[in-house]
DNA sequence: AATTCGGGGCA
DNA sequence: TGCCCAGAATT
């Protein structure tokens, strides 16, 4: 049977007691040699929270060392280009992270000399920065008991007290903060209570094959008495992602270069390079949506011609299918006006490789370097 | 409260 | 394939 409202928090009372030294012990014994784990910077440390957000430790690892060993402080971040930290950003996704960062850090050296603020209220003022990530960066940069609530802990939390609490509405965050905080104040360190019940739900107490057998409070989790570990957390099901179909221009001009332009600000994919186009419509053929497009998007004429690739891709909440062609432009180049981009440019294969590109687009560069 | 933000790891 | 990941910002 699921805990109902009444006798959960009595079941957290009960098992508050134990949890935090069992847990701790065994984060003391088990730890990954983690390199955030390695330094007290603040702003190292801040770097890998945001790139932490959404992705896993092992996909972070390598872009963290590149980042902080081309930006080793905070200054140096804040003096770069947006467009050479996207670059070191490329492939890891969520870009306006990357924007975000880059902004906070100009803040940063602005107006808190160069030190990343160990207040709350200060802190969540930097873009890119909310609950979890102040918190975090206040308890592993300056040692603060401050509770921390992420997907892991959220996990962990639904199995501990065998909560069938949808883990992805924001009702029940709010009881899981109360939750966590309680459990907090028993610990006597939270830096290490809190790296540990991360590193719980990243080794042990994981979305499936959980390792129940080797973990530090099984004995204390509902869930493992009522064999219902698996079946947690609950979450509210996720609606279907819409397929769609987009013509992409591959133009080359007469001195064998690639049109290609910078996207917006804000939205999907900000601020990346790109290769021209946009979505098919219903009953188009891809050929009259790259003409329709550009026709848009850049008020040029132009021939379509052979098909070059087509590249499925899948983000979050959309598939993709680029189809990319072989086109010309027909029209006068000075009539070009850009309308859902920041900028263009020509340029060769090795300009194209030192700006970031979507990792959809990889797949055209690798076509063109083949031809 | 629901949606929008990428890309990879892993069964 | 589908789910999840050291979430935040927007609507």
């Amino acid at each position: 049977m699921p805990a109902t409202k009444e006798d959960l928090l009595p079941a957290l009372e009960r098992l508050k007691a134990a949890f935090a030294n069992a847990l701790e012990a065994w984060y003391l014994q088990q730890a990954r040699d983690l390199p955030w784990r390695r330094t007290q910077d603040a702003y190292a440390i801040w770097v890998s929270e945001i790139m932490l957000q959404q992705t896993q430790v092992v996909t972070v690892i390598p872009y963290y060392e590149r980042f902080l060993t081309r930006f080793p402080t905070v200054e140096d971040l804040a003096k770069a280009s947006l467009e050479e930290a996207l670059k070191l950003w490329e492939g890891l996704g969520y870009y306006s992270r990357a924007k975000n960062l880059h902004q906070a850090a100009q803040v940063v050296v602005r107006d808190f000399g160069g030190v990343v603020p160990d207040t709350l209220e200060d802190i969540l003022s930097l873009n890119g920065v909310g609950r979890y990530t102040a918190g975090a960066i206040l308890s592993f940069a300056y040692g603060k008991r401050i509770p921390l609530l992420d997907g892991n802990v959220k996990r962990i939390l639904a199995r501990l007290l065998n909560d069938d609490a949808p883990i992805n509405q924001p009702a029940t965050e709010k009881k899981h903060w109360a939750w966590i905080s309680e459990l907090l104040d028993t610990s006597e360190n939270p830096y290490v209570f809190n790296q540990a019940i991360m590193e719980l739900g990243a080794t042990l107490c994981t979305p499936k094959l959980t390792k129940c057998l080797l973990c530090p409070v099984h004995e204390l989790c509902q869930a493992f008495k009522a064999g219902r570990v698996e079946a947690l957390p609950v979450k509210t099901p996720a609606k279907a992602v819409p397929h769609k179909h987009i013509g992409v221009a591959l133009i080359q001009n007469a001195d064998g270069l690639y049109f290609i332009q910078k996207r917006p600000e804000t939205g999907l994919l900000a601020s990346l390079w790109e290769f021209p186009g946009g979505k098919q419509e219903a009953d188009e053929s891809l050929e009259a949506t790259v003409v329709r497009e550009l026709k848009e998007e850049l008020n040029v004429d132009v021939n379509v011609g052979r098909h070059a690739l087509s590249i499925d891709h899948v983000y979050t909440h959309l598939k993709v299918t680029l189809h990319v062609y072989h086109t010309e432009i027909v029209s006068p180049l000075d009539a070009l006006e850009l309308k859902a981009a920041q900028a263009f440019k020509w340029a060769s294969l090795e300009e194209m490789r030192a700006l970031p590109f979507p990792k959809a687009n990889h797949a055209i560069l690798r076509y063109i370097e083949i031809q």
